[in-house]
Order: structure tokens, then sequence, then C-alpha cells
DNA sequence: TCAAAAGTGTTCAGGGTACACCCATGG
DNA sequence: CCATGGGTGTACCCTGAACACTTTTGA
């Protein structure tokens, strides 16, 4: 065998977006413990390596399961990071020692998109602690975590462009059309005025107005609206085509 | 170490796109010998495993380097491709023993998508046949190489979409509008009439129409136009917003 | 009564679509 | 003179953008 070629392992790592409303993009970190290194300081991408019966979506759909104890997250795989150089920070290869009790030296990953609801109940199987991080307040990550979330932020937004539907995943069950503007705004680079906004999601047949309305808001009350999956799928309508 | 983690080989695929004016996108195929095997039943896509020095996106070059000889194709990963069971036919696993003088068993690739004008001269270093085949007669290939030439077909379309630019790859220095207009056709899913075609592109700043016209066409011969890659960046346009 | 946001209606401009019409060339 | 495709001009329509106006609610 040629000594070049390489022999390795592979991982997936996952970059979970939610929404709060403060209009504020958030991603999932976990903790990881490397001895002798503040425990603000080791932040990181939920995943995992991945096993050697696996494909890498199951990897993926495993990582995610364990990461909120949600069955069946929507997911995206958008890109392979495969640098010589991206495990070879001093503190990450010891985190692998431990971690995997075993001398890794370099490591080559699979990078997925997820989406969860921001108040869904996070039940972790594998990690102490998981937390939502502002994406603008995101803090210096192990590997090239922090290159893998500025390159999802562009795949999230291609996402959207490319199947609307995705960003109810985003909202609760019932929403007003206001929580779904600021959402969109989060995530798109096109803008829309926000009355032009209204009056076409309120013309789409998919998005179904309830008889519910805000309540305790000091102006009008907003009307509440759910997304029918079922038509959205009959009629294919981009945003903006 | 955890021998449930794989620990496993890793290659990139290249699926290198051309257009002949019979309106047919084409790939290119090489050859691979396997003992006992049917020559013409042992085409398969270009690809290596990667050096352990090697990030993929130069793995990916190397390979296009080794296939063609012409340096820096634009290219663009878009997926790997991780099922267990991919390398998993017998002749599959012969043909690795014999290429990389190891058993394998089980291996993960990374997929790209590349573009070549079809009358470029091809100066394959590495394989003895490159040739292309239609992309709707391609045969039954090794590995999940038609899976990866089915999702490379649906990649290249959003690729277009996304930059419009990278047609003129495909095309010659000199074409006519019709050219472009067969080439976008066969291309993308948005269909459009060939006038308002041709008088939209003509209106773009970076076509550049040529002196030239066709010769010998039984029937009003078209100009020909160039591409100017520096204008085109200065203004983004995509084709249809 | 005022501020703030919901929700509706109207107008305008630009671009896509359809199509008519003329031009150039070979047969 | 006809068929074929090149190339231009025009008219229509839809949609997005801007914006005015009314409605509703809490402070």
């Amino acid at each position: 065998m040629n000594p070049n070629f390489i022999h390795t392992y592979l991982s997936v790592d996952c970059v979970v977006f939610g929404f709060d409303f403060e209009n504020k993009l958030n991603i999932l970190l976990v903790q990881r413990h490397v001895e002798d290194i503040p425990v603000e300081q080791q932040k990181k991408l939920p995943g995992s390596l991945i096993y050697s019966n696996e494909d890498v979506d199951d990897a993926a759909n495993r990582v995610l399961l364990e990461l909120t104890g949600i069955k069946k997250m929507v997911l995206k795989q958008f890109k392979c990071f495969a640098d010589p150089n991206r495990a070879s920070n001093q503190n990450d290869i010891r985190w692998m020692g431990e971690e995997y009790k075993h001398n890794i030296d370099r490591i080559i990953t699979v990078a997925y998109l997820s989406l969860c609801r921001i108040d869904h109940k996070i039940n972790s199987t594998k990690y102490d602690t998981v937390d939502w991080h502002p994406i603008d307040k995101v803090p210096q990550l192990p590997f090239d975590h922090n290159k893998i979330i500025d390159e999802s932020l562009i795949e999230i937004r291609k996402w959207i462009d490319s199947d609307f539907s995705i960003i109810f995943v985003l909202l609760p069950k019932k929403f007003t059309i206001r929580q779904l503007y600021q959402l969109y705004n989060a995530l798109s680079e096109k803008k829309i005025d926000i009355k032009n906004f209204h009056k076409k999601i309120s013309s789409f047949s998919y998005i179904i107005p309830l008889d519910e309305i805000e309540t305790n808001v000091s102006h009008r009350a907003a009307r509440y609206y759910k997304f029918d999956p079922k038509i959205y799928k009959k009629t294919q309508n981009k945003l903006i085509k």
C-alpha cells in the first residue's frame, strides 16, 4: 500500500440553528472537557466519529438524537472539511485522545445543517451541557468549527431560498406574520417591506389563519397562523421567484 | 479505541461535464482494468484516494490535472457518499486490491463537479482511455458512480442558477446565442422562448458581439459573441431573478 | 388621545411572455 | 420563391415596491 494514501477517521459535525424572538439566529454548542483549559473556552459543535457500519447521514441523525433527544430532525449535508491541519492544535489532539482513547492526528469531517425550535426541550443522552449561542457571539471554537459555522450561514440561506418551507421548523406551531418576517429577514439577504410581506404570505393557501390572536400587546393584536405542509407540497411556491 | 469507529480510506470522484452541439450533456469516464471482465463494462468516474497531506479540494484538482492535463479547472464539491455498502461489490474490491495493492472493504468518497469544453484536448498522464459519454447513455458503472452522476445533474443545475457565468466554460470562446440557448436548455429547468432569450442575452454588457458571423448555414448567419468575465463580475446579473 | 403595529387598498414601474414582422442565406 | 433561423419591436400582464389609509389595543 502506498503509505501516502490517507487512512483516517471520519466524523460528522452538526450546526443546529434556532431562532429567538430578539431576532437572533442561535446555534447549539456543547461542552467538551480538556484538563487545564477553562470551561468557557471549551465549547464545540456537536459531532462524532462515524461508526464502521454507518452512512454519514445516519451518523448525523445519531448525533442529533444524542444531542436533543429528538428523532428525525431535518438535516442537510453541506460540506466535507478536510484541511490536513484542521486537527493539529495540541488541545484538540489531547481532547481526541481522551474522548476516543486513541491518538488521532488527522480527522476529516462532514458538516451538516439542522434546525430546531429554540423553545423545544433538549434532552441530551450524551452531553451534560447543551446551550444556545447567538450566532454573532459564538466564542472561539476548536478545530475549524468557527469556519464551519461561517459557511453554514451561507448554506442555510441557500436552503431557505430553495425550500421556503423549512423556515417553519424554526417557528412555533402558531406564529404571527411578524415573527415569520423577522425570521426571514435574519435568514435571507432579500429584503422585503413588511406590509408587502404580509400581503404575500397571507395570500398563500398553505398559510392557515387561526381564530386566535395575540394578547397583552400594546398595539393591535396580530393573528396567529399555522403552516400546512400538505398544501405546500401541492403548490410549491417559492417566496420570491 | 472503540473498534466501532471507522478508520478508513477517503477518495474524491469527479463528474466532468461537457456539451456537444447535438445538444447533449456529456461526462468524462475512464477505463479501469479488472481481469476477466469485459473492457466495455469497466468504465468509471475519474477519482483517487486522497493523500495523507492533501485537502479534498487539492485531491480533486490533482485528479482533474491527471485526467485532462488542464490546470485549475473549475470545480465544486457537492456531496460526500458514504454508504457502508458502496464498495462491497466483489469486482470493485478486486479492482481496489489491484489499484492500491491493499485490501479495502470500505471507502468513502467526496464527489466533485467540474466543467470542460468538449473539444478541449485531453492529455491524461494517468489514464490510457478517457472518453466523453452522453449523459443519457452512461453504462452501468462500479461503486455508486451512477448514483453520483444522477445527483451531479441536480447539482449542476443549481450551480448554473446561482452563477450563470460558469455556463461559458462549456462553450467555445466564440459562440452564437443559439448555442448558448441550447446549452441553457439542457442545463436548466427554466424554459424560456428563444427570441426573448436572444433579446435578454444581447442586452447584457458582458456578452460582447464580435464582427464574425457563421458561415455555410442554410439560413441567415448568426453573429458570434464572446463572454467578458471582468464585466460580468461587476454586474453580477442572474439570468432569471 | 397617542403610539405602535395589524391589516387592506391603490398606484406605478420593470420585466417576462407572446407574437408580429423584417432580414439574410441556401436550395 | 420558399424554408429556416437571425434579429428587432411592441403590446400585454403579472408581480414586486412604495405608500396611503384604516383598525385595534394598551398606556
